[in-house]
DNA sequence: TCTGGGGTCCTAGGACCC
DNA sequence: TCTGGGGTCCTAGGACCC
């Protein structure tokens, strides 16, 4: 019998930061968004004290304090990293691996039951622990949705939970809240409660028309899996994105038309990235930016501008220079800018290209190669080592950053230092 | 008194995930 | 002072067509 295997990273952020500082091995810790703004991932030991998940940090700084909580920026050059490596030990149990997210990853499981099942479980979270440092916890379904809802159980015990053929899975599943359940988020969780369904047993006992009509068919398919029935397959090929998007909110306020240009000139050149790096190119695409909406009594103003491109792209100076055009049309002085951003749409292969009637191929075949020679010196020397005085120098709007680690992995001048 | 029926396509908005 | 970023999918409703 096939089943769905979920490992989860425990904390991944947090556990991140410990591999490589071990005295926060056991203290409350946390890990910040980006611009330092909210609390991301917590330790055990912060989310014993009630800081939930997407606190602004101003909102906890007391408790933060009172508890002597380690605070850390993302660092997300590090997690990636440890990402790949933690995916990379997975892929040698099995070629048919998902990668879901950065900290989990599903892996269809053939052949193997009862304790078989579970010992090869355990072999492979003690094979990541030991080899990575980051701790996982490991569940076992007949669907991704029990492989899920076996995780949450596991975590916090003994980190494994297997729930196929499992005999008391009744009474488990009437344990489990409905708000637990992967793909049940809030609003269909106060739906829920309002018709006096509350736990997992009762909305895998519900009638599917009714399902069907309350929480759409996604809903629906989320009830089967909960009766066993796989309705999400393996995806392990991951399907090209259909939309890119590339924004950030500014570490310090911006009103000049000057550093808006910097700033959605880096993230035209960011999206362009993602898109050379799935091998397509983009048709159409948005610019877009707001000013703060939380200072209510600042005024207020936010706008987008779209284009559908000549023709498809992924060359980087095309996009910004298409891109600055978009902000400027949008562009209004006397307001205080928060965020801005650019996205791309009507993705496709690179590889068969709507040429134009009237655009002639040779400077685009240029543009290709000038591309390629600056994606491979950032490959090789890191991020931004090339890139376009467009994107500005000082560039103020930059993130903010106060508490970040080094990037232990991938920098010779950032390697850990062991004192003997 | 009473004004059709059946399609397609697109978009905005809402729900979810990590 | 201070509130992240990047995705997915589905549905309803409007525009438009014959």
């Amino acid at each position: 019998m096939n089943c769905f295997m979920l490992v989860d990273c425990n904390n991944f952020y947090v556990s991140c930061e410990r591999v490589f500082n071990p005295a926060l091995e056991g203290k409350p810790t946390i890990v910040l968004s980006n611009n330092d703004g909210c609390v991301v991932a917590r330790s055990n030991e912060v989310k014993e004290l009630g800081i939930l998940r997407g606190t602004p940090l101003f909102k906890c700084e007391d408790l933060v304090k009172k508890h002597q909580i380690n605070v850390f920026s993302s660092n997300y050059t590090l997690y990636a990293d440890m990402s790949g490596r933690v995916m990379n030990i997975l892929e040698q149990f099995t070629p048919q691996l998902e990668i879901y997210s950065i900290d989990e990853a599903f892996l269809s499981i053939a052949g193997l039951e009862g304790e078989a099942l579970v010992h090869y479980g355990q072999n492979i979270k003690q094979t990541v622990e030991r080899w990575t440092g980051i701790p996982v916890t490991v569940g076992i379904g007949t669907s991704k949705t029990l492989a899920k809802i076996a995780a949450k159980i596991a975590k916090g015990k003994s980190g494994i939970c297997s729930l196929v053929a499992h005999p008391q899975i009744d009474e488990i599943l009437t344990n489990f809240a409905v708000a637990d359940i992967w793909g049940i988020g809030s609003q269909y969780t106060a739906r829920l409660k309002r018709y006096g369904i509350h736990n997992a047993k009762q909305l895998r006992d519900a009638p599917d028309r009714w399902v069907k009509k309350q929480l759409t068919i996604m809903g629906l398919r989320t009830v089967r899996e909960l009766r066993g029935i796989p309705c999400f397959p393996l995806e392990e090929i991951p399907p090209p994105r259909k939309g890119i998007v590339s924004s950030r909110s500014f570490g310090q306020p911006v009103t000049e038309l000057g550093e808006l240009r910097e700033a959605v000139a880096s993230y035209a050149a960011r999206a362009g990235e993602k898109l050379r790096a799935q091998g397509s190119i983009a048709g159409y695409l948005t610019v877009f930016v707001s000013t703060n909406p939380y200072q209510e009594h600042h005024s207020q103003y936010a706008n987008a501008a779209s284009l559908c491109l000549p023709m498809a792209t992924a060359n980087t100076r095309e996009l910004i220079s298409y891109a600055t055009k978009l902000l400027e049309s949008i562009y209004k002085s006397g307001y205080i800018y928060k965020k801005a951003g650019v996205v791309l749409n009507e993705i496709r292969p690179e590889s068969n290209p709507q040429l134009s009637l009237f655009i002639p191929p040779e400077p685009w075949q240029q543009n290709r190669k000038l591309t390629q020679l600056m994606d491979g010196i950032n490959a090789r020397w890191g991020r931004d080592t090339i890139h376009y005085g467009a994107q500005g120098i000082n560039q103020r709007w930059q993130l903010r950053r106060d508490y970040l680690s080094r990037r232990y992995t991938t920098r010779w001048d950032e390697l850990p230092e062991v004192k003997i």
